[in-house]
DNA sequence: GGACACG
DNA sequence: CGTGTCCAACGCAAT
DNA sequence: ATTGCG
């Protein structure tokens, strides 16, 4: 999944080491005679120059539990060291596995002993193909997070599986690693008396330096560079060993952790102007009291989200004051501003400088149980996990939390699914900035590939957008709406977005909806013009997703849908059951005009007027689906579990709620080809219906001589009441569903 | 994509 | 300048 | 409570 990603880390974690001080020495282990007869692993295999890779860091402040207990008490830290006759490793943040394997027999055994193989087929797998057949290894098992560091978080999703299906169905959304750091036996010889370094080298003998199943990479001696460029990468820390230590897999006072994020309090003494507009401030001026006067130490500008600087704000400009609290300890420009020093803030970083700053300094939190006046330089603390402060004792059980960071791959109807990658793309700086309320936009990267299969650029994407808003801006105009954004192109990361950021200009109308769920109000995009469609396009917004209601009567529906889902039946079937909708409606003298979703699926709408509820929608849209289903029970379900359907088409009734969206009619899908929601004549949907024909490059062009055929979705609302009597007639001639 | 900080 | 880090949803029902 | 789904 993302080996890829990660080899620009190696490469720079290698180059920074032989870059440092006095360039190391990766002095081979001698190699053992006994094993002299194993080749090496691969044709001309060095092992030159190769370093650690893997970066590190989310997830639990330790090492994951499994490699404290089981490799016990490793003393922590405070400095990395640089000391002959030691090794240094990444520290990973996994879980501990002990792998054997006896010709064709595989078996992983966990922390406690317990057998672990079935939870990592693709781990057993590896071990299986390897050139050497009989071995015992020691390491760790590892997850990423889309950026490529290793996530404990990630890993916990596979961590408590045990039905092979949860774990075959595990397997792709949580790819994992296994990367060992010592072995104990090799071709029947038991090499746990030999040193560490030799048994090294015989583990590099028997795996790959990269790959599924990897050797983890280590240095001699020089830990402080190793550390230096360890930290660099964000990874989480590292482990010295004496390089002349037998195993013991067990307690060990000669290994010692060094980890890399540290942070603590410091007192809020001021702020600075944000560079662009939007925020309110850009960074914080962060200091420590010293000898009982405070100093300043750093700003720190990354780590809160819009609504900390809301929060944060109003307190700010009442602790206003004229001179910096930090005398001339710190700058003082015009972009400068000061206040109060009462404030107490909570700061994650990797090292103080040499000059009394901090490096890559990261705002946590706000803390109010803390005196500013108690505020000092702390020498010894090294980070916790980092979304909940854990007691070092933890036991293995799990806890979510993580950074969060769900791949959010938005599928709305009948999806791709294809999760973006991390890519290391390419990155450019570019601007969409208010001009003075100028409702002009700075169109950034127009020339990005978004559509790397069909060549198609952001700027094709913002001038489909532009082309196709006379037709589409009625379905968006006073709606609040959710965007899907791809800024990295279709496979890339993706994300949704519902609440604007601050920097959006002001000339880009926004609703405020407050929602329960976050106790907030959500500040909605609405696009009432070309200008504010160009402008979310220009964000990398791909698919546009919207309310069917509209701003002033939220509550009211223009709009009731029907969405067919296929999900592996065949889009015949999706015809055949439109077709029978369409009957149905026919039959009870109800409007109802088709769209493709854009992927496989179609929408069915029905106007509404502003007639009913939400709930109301609902209702009816349950009881259509029933009809249609009852119609069609070979090809149709209302079964929402994806296990349940059994091939058949999904008849979606549910997304008629408060608060729900559709994607908004032609509106483009981030999948190969361009494809858009396209609304459809009735007479088009039949065996020679073929979605993907309306995409990007084709669909304006449709519509040069086509009027919209969605236009009655906005018309005059249906009768609920009259369709009910025509149902219940209906039911009378055919038997209830 | 756009906001930071750093080198 | 370029580089890296952080942030950017929610409402359900099923188990 | 956590997950699956859209
Ligand atoms: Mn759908
Ligand atoms: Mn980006």
């Amino acid at each position: 999944m993302d080996a890829r990603a990660h080899e620009p880390e190696r490469e720079r974690l290698a180059a920074a080491q032989e870059g440092g001080p006095g360039r190391l020495g990766f002095r081979r282990a001698r190699a053992l005679s006994a094993l002299r007869h194993l080749g090496p692993h691969r044709a001309g295999d060095a092992r030159r120059g190769r370093v650690a890779r893997r970066p590190a860091r989310a997830g639990r402040g330790e090492g994951g539990a499994q490699g404290r207990a089981a490799r016990g008490p490793a003393t922590l830290a405070e400095k990395p060291f640089s000391r002959r006759g030691w090794v240094f490793e990444i520290k990973y943040d996994g879980v501990r596995v002990i792998a054997e394997r006896r010709g064709d027999q595989v078996k992983m055994l966990g922390r406690s002993g317990e057998d672990i193989t079935a939870r990592y087929p693709e781990i057993a797998e590896a071990l299986g193909a390897l050139a050497v057949p009989h071995f015992v290894l020691d390491g760790e098992i590892v997850a990423y997070d889309e950026s490529g560091r290793p996530s404990f978080a990630r890993l916990q999703k596979r961590m408590l599986l045990s039905r092979p299906r949860d774990v075959a169905a595990a397997m792709a959304r949580v790819p994992v690693r296994a990367v060992f750091f010592d072995c104990l036996a090799l071709e029947g010889c038991d090499l746990r008396k030999l040193g560490l370094l030799d048994r090294k080298e015989c583990l590099a003998r028997a795996l790959p330096p990269a790959g599924v199943v990897q050797a983890g990479d280590h240095v001699e001696e020089h830990g402080e560079a190793f550390f230096e460029a360890a930290s660099e990468m964000g990874l989480e820390g590292i482990i010295a060993k004496r390089g002349d230590s037998p195993y013991t897999g067990k307690r060990s006072t000669d290994w010692v952790k060094v980890k890399c994020q540290r942070r603590q309090e410091f007192v809020v003494g001021g702020y600075t102007d944000p560079r662009g507009g939007g925020r309110h401030f850009g960074a914080l001026h962060v200091g420590v009291y010293e000898d009982g006067r405070l100093v300043h130490v750093t700003r720190v500008g990354s780590g809160f989200d819009d609504a900390m600087q809301d929060k944060l704000w109003p307190q700010l400009q009442s602790l206003a004051r004229k001179d910096s609290p930090f005398g001339d300890t710190g700058p003082d420009t015009r972009a400068d501003h000061w206040v109060e020093p009462r404030l107490v803030c909570e700061v994650r970083f990797t090292e103080w400088t040499a000059d009394g700053g901090l490096r890559h300094p990261i705002f946590i939190g706000m803390r109010d149980d803390r005196k500013p006046e108690d505020v000092r330089r702390e020498e010894g603390r090294e980070a916790e996990s980092e979304p909940l402060p854990e007691s070092d004792v933890a036991s293995d059980d799990a806890q979510a939390g993580g950074d969060g960071a769900s791949d959010g791959v938005p599928s709305d109807d009948a999806g791709d699914g294809g999760a973006g990658e991390a890519r290391a793309g390419p990155v450019a700086r570019g601007g969409a900035g208010s001009a003075g309320g100028e409702r002009v936009v700075r169109l950034s990267n127009v020339k990005k590939t978004f559509w790397p299969d069909d060549g198609y650029t952001k700027g094709d994407l913002i001038g489909y957008y532009e082309t196709v808003a006379p037709l589409m801006l009625p379905y968006l105009r006073d709606r609040p709406i959710v965007l899907t954004r791809y800024p990295d192109g279709i496979k890339g990361k993706s994300f949704f977005q519902k609440d604007a950021p601050v920097f959006v200009p002001d000339w880009v109308r926004t609703e405020s909806v407050y929602s329960k769920d976050s106790e907030r109000d959500i500040k909605y995009f609405v696009l009432d013009d070309v200008e504010s469609l160009r402008y979310v396009a220009n964000m990398g917004t791909i698919p546009i997703h919207a309310w069917s209601a509209r701003s002033g009567s939220l509550e009211r529906p223009d709009w009731l849908v029907l969405d067919l889902d296929p999900k592996g039946a065949p889009f015949a079937h999706v015809i055949e059951v439109a077709l029978a909708l369409r009957r149905i409606l026919d039959d009870l003298e109800l409007p109802g005009h088709p769209k493709t979703s854009g992927a496989t699926g179609l929408h069915v709408l029905l106007p509404l007027g502003r007639r009913y509820t939400h709930e109301e929608s609902k209702t009816f849209a349950r009881l259509l689906a029933t009809l249609v289903q009852h119609e069609k029970p070979e090809i149709s379900t209302l079964a929402r579990p994806l296990h349940a359907r059994g091939g058949k088409v999904y008849v979606d009734w549910g997304q008629n709620g408060h608060g729900n969206t559709i994607v908004a009619p032609y509106s483009l899908r981030p999948l190969p080809g361009a494809p858009a929601s396209c609304p459809l004549k009735w007479s088009e949907v039949n065996g020679r219906l073929d979605p993907a024909r309306f995409n990007l490059r084709t669909l304006p062009k449709r519509f040069e001589k086509l009027d919209d055929p969605l236009a009655g979705v906005l018309g005059p609302g249906l009768d609920m009441g009259t369709a009910i009597v025509a149902i219940e007639e209906r039911m009378h001639r055919e038997g209830p569903p």
